[in-house]
DNA sequence: AATTGGGCTTCCAGTCACTGGAAGGTCAAG
DNA sequence: CTTGACCTTCCAGTGACTGGAAGCCCAATT
């Protein structure tokens, strides 16, 4: 096949495996005789693997590990495990800065009128003023 | 206050705030005889306002349209709200993604061994085989 | 007055993972 | 032998910084 099939099967865009070729992702393709990039059954395996690696959230560094591994007969599956739970603490990790941020903002957002007034909660707590209810408790 | 002083009372890094005035989210400083930027307290609430919009998550188009809108006394909260409701509805976007890949990965990443042995459902999952649980409910 | 050392300046490059676009070559069908 | 889709390479841009080099500025010692 050539690189558009291949896409298109895969699902990673031509325009991709290409930045992969170029970055030793994947192995350079062989070539037609006009310069074409050829695909067999097994590229299209390596890249269907690597475009669900990378809807899993694994970095490219990371599918390049578990490629490795993957084509490593004699692999521990301890060492995928590892890559696993690096990635796994990367992805709590970001929830929970998510999940403050979303926190704060949902409570701004509720308290803003959201009218035609200038007044704001929302620039109030990002300029840093005292919220009402915390001045009148001191 | 020089950048360094300014940096370390707003928490914005010196490098941080030259790329600011770079890309023009802050206005370019003022300068002694020598070149050096020089700051107010203006600029310093300025740069803690920005820092404040950067931990919400705020992207710096965002922050610059949070920040016109702050200087705006004829402002109407709306706006002001409409881009709160917008990162709002990004976060929850990027949390749903998350926790989706957090629950497959979670799930292979429990059904994995992790010893010596090379036999692993994250690469299988991966590479796209069925589960063997799947397959017997077939 | 000269020196030292820390802070400041600009500019270029690198990060991550692509993505867009231009200029031009290849190929199969008609 | 032409058309048009598909392919090639190369360069540039994205977002939001960050690192580093080369060199200037300034205040405090000696």
């Amino acid at each position: 096949m050539n690189i558009g099939e291949v896409a298109q099967r895969s699902g990673v865009p031509a325009k991709t495996i290409r930045y992969y070729e170029s970055i030793g992702l994947i192995q350079p393709a062989e070539r037609t005789a006009g310069g074409y990039r050829i695909y067999n059954g097994r590229d299209l395996k390596t890249l269907q693997f690597i475009q669900r690696s990378r809807n899993l959230g694994f970095s490219v560094k990371q599918v390049g590990e578990l490629l490795a591994l993957w084509q490593d007969r004699g692999r521990n599956s301890a060492d995928v495990k590892a890559v696993a739970r690096v990635h796994l603490s990367e992805i709590d990790k970001r929830m929970g800065e998510l999940k403050e941020m979303r926190a704060t903002l949902e409570d701004l957002f509720h308290r803003c009128h959201g009218d035609e007034r200038p007044d704001c909660p929302i620039l109030n707590d990002l300029a840093g003023e005292e919220r009402e209810v915390d001045r009148a408790a001191e």
